[in-house]
RNA sequence: GGGAUUGUGGGGUAAUUUGGCUAUCCUUCCGGCUUUGGGAGCCGGCGAUCCCGGUUCAAAUCCGGGCAGUCCCA
């Protein structure tokens, strides 16, 4: 009877909108009553889990030589106007004009993304070839003042961000900078988390301003609206001859340095966990983001004092061995919830694995193991806990993993016409295929006449590194002229 | 950025149209008894009309402004 307050009351797959909101709250990931437009509070359990992004990322970076660093919150509205003086782009910002009751003469900004408060300094630092390759990242939020529908961990005036922004002498080593961050996003995003994703290279009218070329890893939610997981950038020289990056190379002369920005967006990230992974009982986390692991349900009886003792003293004992063993245990003995209240909570809560011990199991040595992800409990014999919790953790991660392939394969879909394409957007949404004229600035006007045919319908772009094939003879679905990309169209965020 | 809509205990709600008595019910929470292998039961208790202004004898209810949320669409 209290299942329509505690649980999640929608399906997943019949309102995701309303399911979102639900977990956020009910799994009690965040809290939405801070009071500033959009700006939420994370809460533990959620913050745990993003931490847990930081740190695979953090590990990823550094592996590849980039350097930690921390710039502040401010950045000076000159440093801001020469990104829009050389690149055409400036955030929407919040402005700090004010220090208690006096004015402040040059206002600053709270920072966006770092290239206006970095690349100042950057031109400080560098005055040889020698100083460079230089990589550094940060982790930090990112504040915009967002005018825009705002939705947690999805989009907001604030979000996690993490972004590394380095340095080259020579392009080539910013082609391959750019082609290691695609690996970062491999081995955290898809083989970590179990987000599948693609990794586009945007058309060029949709590039990040200021920028040659821009790659994203972008997945889809089960709303069929395209999810940036985050991006990273070729900027040539772009930003080096806006804020001034020179360095003398080998033969005396003075030249430009040339720059990647790579930023994840560690939100989204979350947010892709959170909405493709979960399910109508709740969160479901790979075994490695979970902040309990393994959680334990002693089954206990208020009137048999002694059962219950022997109960507790093996639950306590099994506590103690899998925290020996590396894992993140939590013993439920409340003695004031049922076993099954306390199985739905660790559900919601997307733990992956349970052990039940009663005196049943007490008698037999054994625990009932079951996992979040489904399949009976499984009587398994303590002494070999240590083994069938390490191969449950990979049955977990497996099952998630192929559930998600099999969720995003059943999100794209092929398209050759325009009427097609509209048809298949009205019912399915997701990624379509299609055969597109350019992905150059010629092909913004097919953009402009697909989306407003589809109602919102954008290029991602091409895949990359290795772009899709297209059949002799395609034609582009909009102007009809030869197709010389396959693109993908979705709706986003 | 456009449109719609909402704001009542921690969460979900009734009363708002037609202003009026002690602001309804469920749940959470707290105390007690009892119970515990898939969301137990009974008894008792705490707790609310988003903010500012206006109209009125009287405002959760009507009017104006602000703040915030949600949904749909760009």
């Amino acid at each position: 009877m209290a299942e329509n307050e505690m649980g999640l009351t929608v399906k997943k797959d019949e309102d995701f909108s309303e399911w979102y909101t639900q977990i956020l709250n009910k799994a009690d990931l965040s809290d939405i009553r801070f009071g500033i437009q959009g700006f939420i509070v994370q809460k533990p359990w959620a913050y745990m889990i993003i931490r847990k992004i930081y740190d695979y990322l953090e590990k990823e970076v550094e592996m590849q030589g980039h350097l930690p660093y921390r710039f502040p919150t401010v950045v000076k509205e000159k440093d801001l106007m020469k990104e829009e003086e050389h690149a055409g782009f400036t955030p929407e910002v919040f402005w700090v004009s004010e220090a208690g009751d006096k004015k402040i003469e040059e206002r600053f900004a709270l920072r966006p993304t770092g290239e206006a408060q970095i690349y100042p300094m950057y031109s400080l630092w560098f005055r040889s070839y020698r100083d460079l390759p230089f990589l550094a990242y940060q982790s930090r939020n990112s504040v915009f003042r967002n005018e825009m529908t705002t939705r947690p961990f999805i989009r907001g005036r604030e979000f996690m961000f993490f972004e590394s922004h380095n340095v080259y002498n020579e392009h080539q080593e910013a082609l391959d900078q750019i082609k290691k961050d695609l690996e970062t996003c491999d081995e955290v995003i898809k083989k970590k988390a179990k987000i599948p994703f693609y990794y586009f290279k945007r058309p060029q009218w949709d590039k990040f301003l200021g920028a040659d070329d821009t790659f994203t890893p972008d997945t889809v939610m089960p709303d069929g609206k395209r999810n940036q997981l985050g991006s990273t950038h070729d900027l040539g020289t772009n930003f080096a001859k806006a804020y001034d990056i020179k360095i003398r190379a080998k033969d005396g002369k003075q030249q430009l340095a040339f720059q990647t920005c790579f930023g994840p967006g560690i939100w989204r990230i979350f947010a892709a966990m959170v909405g493709i992974h979960g399910d109508d009982n709740g969160l479901v986390l790979p075994f490695d983001f979970a902040p309990v692991q393994v959680v334990i349900v002693p089954i206990i009886f208020s009137k048999k004092k002694e059962l219950t003792e022997k109960v507790l003293t093996m639950c306590k004992k099994l506590e103690t061995d899998i925290r020996k063993m590396g894992y993140k245990v939590k013993l439920d003995d409340r003695d004031y919830e049922s076993p099954g209240a306390k199985y739905n909570h660790w559900e919601l809560k997307g733990v992956p694995m349970r052990l039940e011990v009663g005196p049943k199991e007490v008698d037999e040595k054994v625990v009932s193991l079951k996992l979040r992800t489904g399949g009976d409990k499984e009587k398994v014999n303590v002494s070999d806990l240590k083994k069938v919790i390490g191969s449950k953790a990979l049955e977990l991660d497996k099952e998630i993993e192929v559930r998600a392939q099999k969720y995003f394969k059943g999100n794209v879909r092929e398209a050759k016409t325009l009427k097609e394409l509209v048809k298949i957007m009205k019912e399915h949404r997701g990624f379509v295929k299609v055969p597109f004229c350019s992905v150059e600035m010629d092909g913004e006007k097919c953009e402009e006449e697909m989306k407003a045919e589809t109602q919102g319908g954008r290029v991602c772009g091409t895949l990359y590194p290795k772009e899709d094939k297209v059949a002799k003879g395609q034609k582009c679905m909009v102007c009809g002229k030869e197709a010389k990309h396959m693109v993908y169209i979705a709706k986003s965020y």
